[in-house]
RNA sequence: GCUGGCGUAGCUUAGUGGUAAAGCACCACUUUGGUAAAGUGGAGAGCGCGAGUUCAAUCCUCGCCGCCAGCUCCA
């Protein structure tokens, strides 16, 4: 930390969630003078704007929203000076006595905490602080969106309207915001997935369940084959269990009692309940059960890429990342308690092989600790712990966001354009063993209880999937696009020697085309270039005449003619490398 | 699930209380063309689904379904 001289002090640099705070008091306030029976409740500075939510029972409108944009402005450019004060309890809840949200928030600060009242202007609200001196300190604002939001989160309060906008301090700042939303735009997995026909969701089958088209697939199976590759490296065992077993075993596993909202509904057959495979943990559980183990055993790894459903809320889906069946890439380790650490830390190291293959940077973690701590949670936790300090990892605590059976690690990463997406969790677990009733015989001759280790490192194929997508606006690299390059010959004089060129890739393991249209070769060009294929190949007479292929890569301006050798060998560099 | 918005050919959009228009994509033909869209022609939706109002509904009303932005939750 460092210590600010008196005149940073007096003149501190203006916080971006302190002016996102204020913008949303400058909504607040116009909020008041255009529509006065609302009822503000909060309104917090998020990670790229801000927010305030009204009690109205009429809805905003669009048109209400360019209103109030424009008293905000009105308000900012009035330069209205930011002054708080400190006032008692009882003030403070006769202040806002027509307001029962203020009234909440005055009645449940703590005995001892300040209670302040800030003022723009006309408007006073009920704030903790953390705001810029003045109104004018916001270079730009505008409103974005309304939604619906429960007072305090919760679905039995009642809904408030939530008017989403953002600040910055300068306009340039806001500008550039846009360009990143635009970006985003552009990369989005939903609209890249319908555009290079990689998947779609279907009306008719329901929402949140994919249909993998064929060049989705072939990119999944080239995932998998690395995650497998990996695996089989590290010494896992590959298993393969059912999707509808019977409900006596989620019964048994605990599922059921503590995850029954998240599965779906029994399906009865001949008097019998059965369930989808919410997770895959119970039926590698029955695998091990299956066998007496010996401690020389343990390790036992198994690993499956396995898909589980679950019960989401509709509105909750969202193309690959957001669905209700997706295979996870999955593995459960069994080992003794000294292997525990050991095990974790391998883990952990393959979870950062993969994300680093694929180009993903800035890791966080997160140590999710459980709700009802049982007394292995110790034991767990520092294993965990000791994992992410032996690797000099940084990593911050989420008190009670672990799973039912134990707690957790999540690692979150940055994509290309700096979006934070969590994908891979490890988990720690002594509790399953225990409901199964497992045990290895130890070397004392008696039957000790292993320590179980969950763990997806790309968490489920399908947000994988999505997360690459977006990653990489859909120009995957040569390694991993559907199709590596697409021989372009001009006329149809060079369509024989196009397929020859196709032919002998093709023998060498690549994935190539030839685009045979009757179009002029700009056309062709532009179309393979929107497509995001890594390498077009035109081919015309002089190709033809030298044995050539006019190399046009994606990104590149310079084309260069290569045989088709030295284009293969090229290819294949850059697919070893994984680039 | 809840709040708000939306739902017209594969995609993007136009349109009207009297049974729908365009561009791209698709198919055929002409053209054999050297780096981001050649020309002509053709086929394709009955306007998410259902009910109501009306002489008449894609356009109005209601319900359902789906999508989008959030709430909530998480792989």
């Amino acid at each position: 930390m460092t210590t600010l001289t008196p005149q940073e002090q007096t003149h501190p640099p203006v916080d971006i969630a302190h002016l996102r705070h204020t913008a949303a008091h400058v909504l607040a306030y116009a909020v008041q003078d255009l529509f006065p029976e609302a009822k503000p409740t909060i309104g917090p500075a998020i990670e790229n704007g801000f927010y305030y939510d009204f009690d109205r029972s009429e809805p905003f409108t669009p048109e209400d929203l360019e209103k109030l944009e424009a008293r905000m402005r009105e308000i900012v450019a009035s330069d209205y000076a930011m002054t708080g004060r400190r006032v008692s309890r009882e003030d403070a809840i006769e202040a806002f006595r027509d307001n029962p949200y203020k009234v909440e928030i005055a009645r449940e600060i703590p005995e001892g905490d300040p209670i302040t009242l800030y003022t723009i202007g006309e408007f006073t609200d009920l704030c903790r602080g953390g705001h810029a001196d003045s109104t004018g300190a916001i270079g730009a604002v505008e409103l974005n969106s309304v939604a619906g939001a429960y007072w305090r989160g919760k679905s039995d309060n009642p809904m408030l309207q939530r008017i989403y906008g953002t600040a910055f301090t300068t306009q340039q700042e806001l500008d550039d915001y846009h360009a990143f939303l635009d970006e985003a735009a552009k990369r989005d997995h939903r609209r890249l997935g319908a555009d290079l026909d990689l998947y779609h969701v279907d009306e008719l089958a329901g929402g949140g369940l994919i249909f993998w088209h064929p060049k989705g697939a072939l990119m999944r199976g080239i995932v998998e084959q690395f995650i497998r590759d990996g695996l089989r490296e590290r010494g896992y065992l590959p298993v393969i269990t059912p999707h509808v077993v019977h409900e006596n075993l989620y019964a048994t596993s605990g599922h059921l009692e503590n995850f029954a909202d998240s599965m779906f509904g029994p399906i009865e057959v001949e008097g019998q309940r059965f369930r989808l495979k919410p997770m895959n943990c119970p039926g590698h559980i029955l695998i091990y059960k299956n066998d007496a183990h010996s401690y020389r055993d343990l390790p036992l790894r198994f690993s499956e890429f396995g898909t589980v459903y679950r019960f989401e809320l509709s509105g909750t889906l969202h193309g690959l990342t957001r669905v209700r069946g997706f295979t996870q890439d999955d593995a459960h380790l069994f080992c003794t308690p000294e292997q525990l650490q050991g095990e974790f830390e391998q883990t952990l190291d393959e979870a950062l092989r993969l994300m680093d293959a694929f180009g993903f940077s800035g890791f966080e973690y997160f140590l999710s600790t459980r709700a009802e701590r049982g007394p292995t949670d110790d034991i767990a936790e520092a294993a965990i712990r000791n994992a992410l300090e032996s690797r000099n990892l940084p990593y911050g605590i989420d008190e009670g966001g672990g799973a039912f059976y134990g707690p957790k690690l999540d690692i979150n990463l940055h994509d290309a354009i700096g979006r934070k997406w969590q994908l891979g969790t490890v988990q720690v677990d002594f509790v399953l063993p225990e409901r199964f009733e497992l045990k290895y015989r130890g070397a004392d001759g008696m039957d000790h209880r292993p320590v179980m280790i969950h763990r997806a490192l790309a968490g489920s194929m399908e947000r994988f999937f999505g997360v690459l997508i977006e990653h990489f606006g859909g120009n995957f690299p040569a390694w991993l696009a559907p199709t590596q390059a697409v021989v372009v010959p001009i006329s149809e004089h060079q369509l024989d020697y196009a397929y020859e060129v196709r032919d002998k890739l093709r023998a060498r393991g690549f994935r190539i085309d030839v685009d045979s249209s009757n179009e002029k070769l700009g056309y062709k060009i532009r179309h393979w270039k929107t497509q995001k294929v890594p390498y077009i190949l035109v081919v015309g007479k002089s190709e033809l005449a030298e044995s050539k292929v006019n190399v046009n890569e994606r990104s590149v301006e310079e084309k260069r003619n290569v045989t088709v050798d030295e284009f293969a060998e090229e290819l294949a560099a850059k697919v070893a490398a994984k680039r």
